[in-house]
DNA sequence: ATATTTTTGCAACATTATTGCATTTTATAT
DNA sequence: ATATAAAATGCAATAATGTTGCAAAAATAT
């Protein structure tokens, strides 16, 4: 695992340090996405705020993680699977909120449905998020 | 246009007040969405920070305006134009947010695709949210 | 016109985000 | 292995954004 990791900052051209080894670690055990504020908690002293900010950035920038946008002003980050490099992002996947347990999921098997746009538009990204009741608190 | 926004309050058991007028007419005047911060300049020194809140809110809330997710932690609102109610919205159309001119559209004739969701996954809100070229930049 | 209800503005506070710079850590070259 | 160069970090200061309680003001109901 940390191997892996190593080589994710290696590929990238980014130095390896403990703050980013440690983050990679958070999203590769998360249990769904991850707000800049659980990373935050779930490394309490470890380092600076603003060492998260830089590092969320610039694993968004080499396209290490990716973000998913929400209705209520938290952006969320998640790991890409997909063949994402730099400034080039490609994970055209369903992200599904769930609106009890409140975990985000990446539902890496359901591509994002085309959609028609209006004569003039050119399309960059997508993103689709849906809410609702996940699966394991519709048990 | 003045009547219509009455109309809206008085619909929705709102008292009429300047505030509120003035927000009403902002959005209905807007080339596309507004963040809370659009809201803010617009009317500089005309209401507190707070009275904008509490009228965003109240219009969310009420099914007067809906938000607009975005990747960069600010939310956008738009007029509702479908039939939204206290509680229920009914805004599933796509939202286009231009990467060159910052405008947001809310594209009321191309339908939120559905999405197929994994068994056990319940549906409840979709945003779509495309990002790109909007027409006007394109030409 | 008066009483009641609702909304507003202010102040205080909390949370979240950004920037510059000195120090430390990591990578590179010898 | 050591010295040098490059990059990342922590800290402090500051800015931006969001929340809450409460008294004053405005809007509605009687
Ligand atoms: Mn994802
Ligand atoms: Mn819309
Ligand atoms: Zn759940
Ligand atoms: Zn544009």
């Amino acid at each position: 695992m940390q191997t892996e990791f190593l080589s994710i900052l290696k590929k990238n051209n980014l130095s390896v340090t403990e703050s980013r080894m440690k983050i990679l670690e958070l999203f590769a055990q998360a249990n769904g996405a991850l707000a800049h504020n659980d990373i935050e908690k779930k490394s309490k002293l470890q380092f600076d705020r603003v060492t998260i900010y830089r590092t969320l950035q610039t694993f968004v920038e080499k396209g290490i993680i990716h973000t998913i946008p929400t209705a209520d002003n938290s952006v969320l980050y998640a790991l890409c699977k997909d063949e994402c490099t730099q400034g080039h992002h490609n994970d055209n996947h369903v992200h599904f909120i769930c609106d009890s347990c409140n975990v985000t999921y990446c539902l890496e098997h359901s591509n994002s449905p085309s959609v028609i746009l209006p004569k003039g538009f050119k399309q960059n990204r997508v993103d689709v998020v849906v809410s609702g009741i996940c699966l394991k608190c519709n048990a």
